[in-house]
DNA sequence: TTACATTTGACAATTATTGTCAAGTTAATA
DNA sequence: TATTAACTTGACAATAATTGTCAAATGTAA
């Protein structure tokens, strides 16, 4: 499985960089890093956007595995998961004035 | 737009039922219902699960809305979050084993 | 073994969510 | 119009979730 984490360290460790380097940079412990990439921790959306800056990956595809991961997460051990992802997709697709 | 707060409030109408009534078994201020049914604030699971219990509306049908609303919320305004929807929809199809 | 990178887990700080309360509207009607 | 009951509003308190630090533990290579 692709996952946010495993990009950006499968990418850092390409780059040579140690977590200390890009965590100065996030200004976080490495102790968080290390746990986003291994998925322990969830990144905040200002840190995947400046982890995409740093380890030149692209940010929108970086975004958007991210955000599905966001959603992923809030539908955990929900049965009806799917169906409420379909429903949000309709409501997004159809119009989203919540108006009337 | 049908919304889980419209749901509530119809079906709690219909019913001749008053916010005092339904607080009371929900054990929360009038206030609170009154701006779930509104939309001004999301209401928890459990609360979604007891209203359809005291309202008699189709629980699965309410947790679904309830859900996709959730999801939406996470990803309003997002310019990606269409995007991110389906991906997330296909990764919980393919099997969410995130191993390896 | 020393040195350095990473990981782990307890817990602190911060932020978001959920709630209360009291005062303000609204609408029906005595 | 004055009263009353239902609902709404907004300030703020309580609680819960998230995000962070730190120090010690683990792994790994020289």
């Amino acid at each position: 499985m692709k996952t946010t984490g495993k990009i950006i360290r499968e990418k850092r460790e390409k780059k040579g960089l140690l977590l200390r380097h890009i965590s100065a940079e996030l200004d976080i412990d490495t102790a968080i890093l290390s746990k986003i990439e291994r998925g322990e921790r969830k990144a905040t959306r200002e840190q995947i956007t400046k982890l995409a800056d740093i380890l030149e990956l692209d940010k929108e595809s970086l975004l958007i595995q991210y955000l599905s991961e966001k959603i992923l997460y809030e539908i955990q051990d929900e049965d009806l998961g799917i169906q409420a992802l379909k429903v949000a997709e309709k409501t997004i697709k159809y119009g989203v004035s919540k108006n009337k």
